[in-house]
DNA sequence: TATATTGTTACACC
DNA sequence: TGGTGTAACAATAT
């Protein structure tokens, strides 16, 4: 069995569904149920700072939620990193959504947000690895300074990409492409699919792509985002979107989770192997 | 009980 | 010194 972790995908589709809802509400209340979240700060003095602010929007840098806050001027960060999820009940009242499929970790809720209207936000994550923050400006800053470029904006372009797999010319593509100072947002998951996409092994040095794999590569990487965030993001475990229903990218998987399966594409089976100590998938055949 | 999971960082080595 | 690779760490399920 395998986790999905909530990637750039997964966290832009979560932003955009909480801006919806979130976005004006005042924080009435809170409450902590694992300290550890909201380290390094005391429960107390973390909700002090939270109650009766309110949410101007959900912004998202890399795989980092920012809830910008009013009238503090403060932003609230969370990281959901591997298995953290952002429920918000609800939303598909009166829809004709069918209901999650997904079950929520209810008994891992962590943190509890509630607002003004009777509404609440559950942050739940069954390995406490994921985290809240309160950040000033300069704390922002500090925290996001040592990101790389975001895949999807329009400072991506094929230059900058040229320029980042340069950087390290011996590092394996994947190992450059994991690398959030270089490009921020990308996970496992995307990483190897868009390896997949672009017939690339994630094996290879950098230095040894050619012009062609890279401009391959490089559309590539925002075409599979795009796709995924339009399916909702990738739920095979533990990601669920903030509405309770899973992801729909699932079924897109080419190699991601397919190790020792037929290959989609060829007749070929897919390789499982470890690479920049993670779990890692290509097809022998369609990979050069 | 050993192992697997991933994002991030710390550190050892050349 | 800096590029590179590995391991540790967070916590839990199986």
């Amino acid at each position: 069995m395998f986790n999905i972790m909530p990637e750039l995908p997964e966290v832009e589709t979560i932003r955009r569904e909480l801006d919806r809802v979130l976005s004006g509400q005042v924080i009435k209340s809170g409450k902590i149920f694992w300290p550890g979240a909201v380290k390094p700060l005391s429960p107390s003095t973390f909700l002090k700072k939270l109650v009766g602010q309110k949410v101007k929007k959900v912004e998202r840098r890399a795989k980092i939620l920012l809830l910008s806050l009013q009238p503090s001027e403060l932003t609230l960060a969370i990281h959901l990193k591997m298995t953290g999820q952002l429920i918000y009940p609800n939303q598909n009242q009166g829809s004709t959504l069918k209901p999650a499929k997904a079950e929520p970790l209810i008994k891992h809720t962590r943190v509890i947000f509630n607002f003004t209207d009777g509404s609440t936000l559950r942050f739940n994550d069954l390995r406490k690895f994921g985290w809240i923050k309160i950040l000033s400006d300069d704390d922002k800053k500090v925290l996001l300074a040592r990101l790389g470029r975001e895949p999807l904006s329009p400072k991506f372009n094929l230059e900058t990409f040229q320029t980042i797999l340069d950087r390290y010319p011996n590092r394996r593509l994947k190992h450059t492409l994991l690398d959030q100072t270089l490009i921020a947002g990308l996970g496992n998951i995307y990483v190897d699919e868009s390896c997949f996409m672009a017939g690339v092994r994630p094996t290879r040095r950098t230095k040894t792509l050619t012009q062609l794999e890279i401009t391959k590569l490089y559309r590539a990487i925002p075409k599979i985002l795009n796709l995924a965030i339009k399916k909702g993001g990738t739920s095979a475990r533990d990601y669920i979107r903030s509405t309770g229903q899973p992801g729909g990218f699932a079924a897109y998987l080419k190699v991601y989770g397919r190790g020792g399966k037929k290959c989609k594409r060829c007749a070929g089976v897919i390789k499982k192997i470890k690479l920049a100590g993670r779990g890692t998938h290509y097809c022998p055949k369609c990979q050069k």
